[in-house]
DNA sequence: CCAGTTAGCTGTCTTAGACAGCTAAACACG
DNA sequence: CGTGTTTAGCTGTCTAAGACAGCTAACTGG
């Protein structure tokens, strides 16, 4: 492997660069994280992407469907159909809001409630699967790359 | 609404979850990084993860199918289908492996391999969009700090 | 009041992943 | 040699996500 690069406005091949790009590494990471959340939260019954959702609500309080949507950056049909999932698991309910008859305000149930404790329990050992071995300044080390790579990315959209 | 495009795109931020949020970020940087993806590849046909099964094509040659289900961690039915919708779009082929009347080997067409210049300029580009702000040694401490949750997450599978 | 916009729902399409059941080939062992 | 087991792959079914189109009902500005 030549330490010179090739200033010629050829990137070497991605997958010659072993070991090296961040995305390659990026989406390894990925699968296995999403795997490892949808393990810890399916005995919950939740989906993964669903206790965002739920945290979202916890934080926020009811939320207009448009504003969920608008938060998970996502299209008003299929967070339709995601709330329509979780009303149907027992975790949100939909009310009318009084403010605007059009909209709907989406706000956690009791049992919706009663999952919050868990699900952060969850969360925490979610993190400490992903970071457990490291020191607090590793850690932040690592947030502050990945803040980079998510200013970049978002960027430019 | 049917926008939304307009969302700030930040997934919220669980509670008060104590500790590093990696997990969160880790999760918005994903969602960034799979959408830029989508959008480089899409263009050339190929849906996301695609990419990922010709470069590893590419690299290492035909492959059986229980071989790739393996490299990408799925099962064989996901990998039969997977491989079905490139063969339909005439990114690879599949012929019977000689050695054993049971497996079929996977193989890029010409058409397959006509892509794979373009398929390793997005590539670059998408690497660029990432961490294109970033010295080599930023770039190279977040690989590390990528690696070492990779690592964390792999184990205890 | 009317036109245009907004909120949400439904239908359809494509893809993904999981799981079960099936055939056919290969293999191991008595 | 034959038989039983394992392996490779395909198909069907289910659930879920995301995109897009079309629709109704409600709001809003002129």
């Amino acid at each position: 492997m030549t330490s010179a690069r090739e200033g010629t406005g050829r990137v070497p091949s991605p997958t010659a660069a072993a070991g090296g790009p961040v995305s390659n590494t990026l989406i390894r990471v990925t699968r296995l994280h999403i795997m490892r959340a949808r393990q810890l939260f399916r005995e919950l019954g939740l989906h993964p992407g669903h206790e965002l959702l739920m945290m979202h609500l916890w934080d926020a309080g009811p939320q207009r469907q448009s504003d969920l949507a608008a938060a998970f950056d996502t299209d008003s049909a299929s967070m339709t159909r995601t709330v329509q999932r979780l009303e149907r698991a027992g975790f949100v309910r939909r009310r009318p809001d009084p403010a605007d008859g059009r909209a709907t305000l989406v706000e956690t149930t009791p049992a919706g409630l009663g999952l919050r404790r868990q699900v952060e329990q969850l969360w925490s050992e979610l993190e400490a699967a992903t970071t457990g071995d490291m020191t607090p300044a590793e850690r932040s080390t690592l947030l502050a790359g990945l803040e980079r790579v998510e200013a970049n990315l978002a960027q430019g959209r």
